[in-house]
DNA sequence: AAGCCGGGGTC
DNA sequence: GACCCAGGCTT
């Protein structure tokens, strides 16, 4: 093995044996083949497409994609392009940190490979966000080079038919799903196998009520042997939430209002958002706050994560409605927002939510600041 | 090896 | 409301 080879195996079936053969005949009658990042395919559109496919089904990537390659036309467009305006046209697709690692590993490509997308597995492996599964799917995509892949459609697929037990969070069922993965990928026409497995987990193989009937490989499937497609593959051990709650503060000034970006790490990480709180105590104490009154509570929402629900309490400051000059005898009314902008840190931002700003926002911030553009607007 | 990281579609 | 989705990174 080379400096330059992976630490990975390659795929290793003939594409004359029985599974790959029923597959590939599967695909090229009904296989996906009109999907955006199918056209005209390049490295970087189809690893575009990888990144924001990573637990997000195509129906919701597909907007995405298209504003995606129509303001970023290359991977140097991308590189060159602010990391605000990268998460701004993230906004909404969650799971941030892959916009921040998507645009770090284009300004990789384009300081280290000149601007061109490299082509050996290592190099793309290399990427920021780039794992194993979407550097052979991207490499086998575009170039058909032999690598299996292993996303959530080709889990289920060999779930149920090899009938493998365990839930694949667990490292050693994942280990033995690559292994399956390996012996049933073809090291030729492996780009139309590697989107047949995906299609057949989405169209075919799906989550309940699978279409045995029109599967391809039904006939040696384990799991459509022993009718019971709700045992493959086995269900994640589930646990109560956590809860925890939040207090956001909305300082509006005007049609502004004060939005703090959020530190590159964790939750949320390099959005801009309101100022938040753990209790509504530490809101009052705050620097921010001082002497101002709460104009208004709003109505408490809860937001869920994956591993926790958030309850969030919008809490009005309408500096409008306040005697400022009064509070803080130093500054005008009319200079309020520029005294308090001087008080936190250069990280703020007023926001007018009567303009169209291009940062990144998480999505209970952008529904609360399209809530205070729509009653503005009413006149509420 | 286990935990962390969003938001939306689907049933 | 539970479950899952074209996973990868951090610890």
């Amino acid at each position: 093995m080379n400096s330059n080879s992976s630490q990975y195996p390659l795929a290793t079936a003939k594409v004359s044996d029985p599974f790959a053969k029923s597959v590939l005949a599967w695909f090229e009658q009904y296989g996906r083949k009109h999907l955006p990042w199918q056209q005209n395919k390049t490295l970087y559109k189809v690893w575009l497409s990888e990144v924001m496919l990573q637990q997000t089904q195509v129906a919701t990537v597909i907007p995405y994609f298209a504003r995606f390659t129509e303001r970023f036309p290359t991977v140097t467009d991308l590189a060159n392009g602010s990391i605000d305006e990268v998460l701004h046209l993230w906004t909404g697709l969650g799971y941030y940190a892959r916009a921040r690692n998507l645009h770090k590993a284009a300004i990789q490509i384009r300081d280290e490979f000149g601007g061109e997308f490299p082509t050996t597995f290592d190099d793309v492996l290399a990427l920021s966000g780039v794992g194993r599964s979407t550097a052979g799917a991207i490499l086998s995509s575009v170039l058909d080079a032999p690598h299996p892949i292993l996303d959530g459609n080709v889990k289920r697929v060999l779930s149920r038919y090899f009938a493998v037990e365990g839930w694949a969070g667990e490292k050693a069922v994942e280990n033995q799903l690559w292994q399956l993965s390996e012996s049933v990928t073809p090291t030729e026409q492996v780009a139309d196998f590697n989107q047949a497995m995906m299609d057949l987990g989405a169209m075919i193989c799906t989550r309940s009520k699978p279409k045995c009937l029109l599967c391809p490989l039904q006939e040696h499937c384990q799991t459509n042997a022993m009718q019971a497609w709700d045992k493959f593959p086995a269900k994640k051990p589930k646990k109560t939430l956590p809860e925890r709650q939040a207090y956001f503060l909305i300082l509006k000034n005007g049609s502004k209002v004060l939005l703090q970006k959020r530190e590159a790490k964790g939750i949320w990480g390099g959005l801009f958002a309101f100022p938040q709180f753990g209790s509504l105590e530490e809101l009052k104490r705050s620097d921010l706050v001082g002497n101002l009154q709460i104009s208004q509570q709003l109505t408490t929402f809860r937001h869920t994560f994956s591993h926790f629900h958030l309850d969030i309490t919008p809490i009005l400051v309408d500096l409008n409605v306040q005697k400022i000059a009064k509070i803080l005898p130093l500054v005008a009314e009319e200079n309020a927002g520029n005294y308090l902008s001087t008080v936190s840190s250069k990280a703020d931002y007023w926001y007018d939510f009567s303009q169209h700003n291009e940062i990144g926002l998480a999505t209970p911030v952008k529904r609360i600041l399209d809530e205070l553009a729509f009653s503005v607007t009413n006149k509420n």
